[in-house]
DNA sequence: GTCGTGATTGTTAAG
DNA sequence: CTTAACAATCACGAC
């Protein structure tokens, strides 16, 4: 039994982000976000004239359409980018540090 | 040592 | 400007 969901995340109020940390290391993008941004185009060619209710949806199920080496160079770059987000924690736990120094 | 949480990421399109 | 489905994530913190 995969947890599924946990956190009943419907899309309800989050958005905006909510600065909690003094430098929000914000964290790495995710394998859709590059899907979805060669996608994007893609699906909204083969969908001409239609709105992001739809492209959206068509583009997740495309997105799951794919098989594991489709999805590879989107979760490697989610991988990198994730890396990218050790940078931004790492200067902001180190800046954290220093703020505590002082 | 394990577990769950929250925060975040980006697309499109529109009122 | 913001939200909304769509999906992944996964580092962090807490006990």
């Amino acid at each position: 039994m995969p947890k599924e969901k946990t956190t009943k995340r419907a899309t309800k109020g989050r958005t905006e982000k909510k600065k909690k940390d003094p430098n929000a290391p914000k964290r790495g993008l995710s394998a859709y976000m590059f899907f979805a941004n060669e996608q994007r185009e893609n699906v909204h060619k083969e969908n001409p004239g239609i709105s992001f209710g739809q492209v959206g949806k068509v583009l997740g199920e495309r997105w799951k359409a794919l098989n594991e080496k489709q999805r590879g160079p989107y979760e490697a770059k989610a991988a990198q980018d994730k890396k990218r987000y050790e940078d931004e924690k790492a200067s902001y736990n180190a800046a954290a540090e220093d703020e505590e120094s002082s």
